[in-house]
DNA sequence: AGATGAGACAAGTATAGTACAAGTGAGCGC
DNA sequence: GCGCTCACTTGTACTATACTTGTCTCATCT
């Protein structure tokens, strides 16, 4: 029995955490009254109520009297935790996550990383950083990385082994695009992700965006398409959770 | 047990905007009288008058008094099926879409579509249906639909080769978990997409539910590798919804 | 001392049902 | 034509009920 789990509140919200997150409650949608829930799992309704009590100071929920708990609308930042930290997710789980270095330089940016970061041709020097990632030993994805040479002054081989370049980087990540796409293994992708030549991966590239919305990272990602796949949450327009009768009066 | 009901004066107003957004009631057409509704719907006057006045905030209707309610003179377009339908991009985009239905019947549902629908083994026949779609003439992607057959008996072929799933469905779409993989194309999608056998496919599953969570459709796509791919957007702090969309490439 | 269980009560919401005021339009008598 | 009635409509306001959350109190257990 984990320390988390030590109370049985926490434990009910753990378990309300996963099912609201498995979208059985899409945003908006009413959850079981306190009442329900403290029959469904054998608690009483203060211990039900704490749960809840916690997930809404998580954001997770909201609450109207009278009206009932729902989902509050917030899906964005969960899906970008999800992305955005593949190797998080797998140590998460419990595998050994591992990163390989294969190359680590400064060079001239090639004309679609240059395009892409926004550089001029005269200032075109980036860092650039190919590795493999593996978990339990088992190579997952090949990860490419360009990052303007202005950004990478603090990076070391060291530093980019142990950390995600997002935690590397001396500035606040504002956002990025994402583009996913299936192609064949490359020899070279083949030999390194221990799949034969041609053979279905997921080619993923990133453009990272600084809060100011400057670039500064590009990224591609290969992944062998039998052992991965993404997940998407496409929320839906909110629901509205205002009370009927409410009006606005003049 | 207590799957406790949606509110009733927003599934009536589901109902409505169904029979409307089908035709049923002309622009300037008086619907029937609240009382009227209120005995065809079995419910009170005020919460037949409450998914009405959900319809005028919507803009879909409006009413007089002493006069009635009516359909709205230009009915704003619901913005509700966003859910990244790929045909809608690719119509906005100027291309010609084209739905061809290969296979339309009822059946049970296999072992995986009945689990991820939350079918019992006694209730599990569903609507199949198999289809290409295609973009100026060129395939560009098949797809599999399972819908649970008491969803689906406004459906016919027609309809399914005319509209989206998301517009003929008579619930509103609460949201959607999609995964992306990659894989290699099968001999029978092969010859339907023009493309090598074993040459790299995105293949992606989507359950859909509706607003009250329960899952109302799951479906199957298969998009050749070379001719499409993913965007995400991954926004942090901006509210905005993130549409996840599929992009044609050159 | 804090987590939990059980309950009572207040306040808010959705719905059903009823009643009445006010607007609309068709049909009537003139 | 005009004015009127009358049936029907929406707009609004209540009551009542069942259900919800919000907030207490008190007891029990570790």
């Amino acid at each position: 029995m984990s320390a988390r789990e030590e109370f049985r509140y926490r434990r009910i919200a753990d378990l309300l955490r996963v099912r609201i997150e498995a979208g059985e409650f899409p945003a908006g949608r009413l959850l079981p009254s306190e009442s329900d829930l403290s029959k469904a799992y054998d608690a009483s309704r203060v211990t039900v109520r704490k749960a809840l009590e916690a997930l809404r100071d998580d954001g997770l929920i909201d609450s109207r009297q009278g009206f009932g708990w729902f989902v509050a609308a917030m899906p964005v930042r969960q899906t970008l935790a999800r992305l955005a930290t593949i190797e998080g997710q797998l140590s998460s789980l419990g595998s050994a996550v591992e990163r390989r270095v294969l190359d680590f330089g400064f060079q001239r940016a090639p004309a679609r990383v240059r395009s892409q970061l926004e550089l001029t041709v005269g200032d075109d020097r980036v860092l650039h950083v190919r590795r493999v990632n593996l978990a339990d030993g088992e190579p997952f994805a090949r990860v490419t990385v360009w990052v303007p040479d202005d950004l990478a002054a603090e990076l070391s081989r060291g530093v980019v082994e142990r950390s995600t370049f997002y935690e590397a980087l001396p500035v606040t990540i504002g956002g990025a695009t994402q583009t996913i796409g299936a192609a064949a293994a490359s020899p070279s992708d083949a030999a390194l992700l221990a799949i034969p030549v041609d053979s279905p991966v997921l080619r993923c590239e990133r453009l990272t965006r600084a809060t100011d919305g400057r670039p500064v990272l590009f990224s591609e990602f290969v992944f062998p398409g039998h052992r991965t796949e993404f997940v998407v949450e496409l929320p839906q327009a909110e629901v509205s959770v205002a009370p009927t009768g409410l009006r606005l009066v003049e």
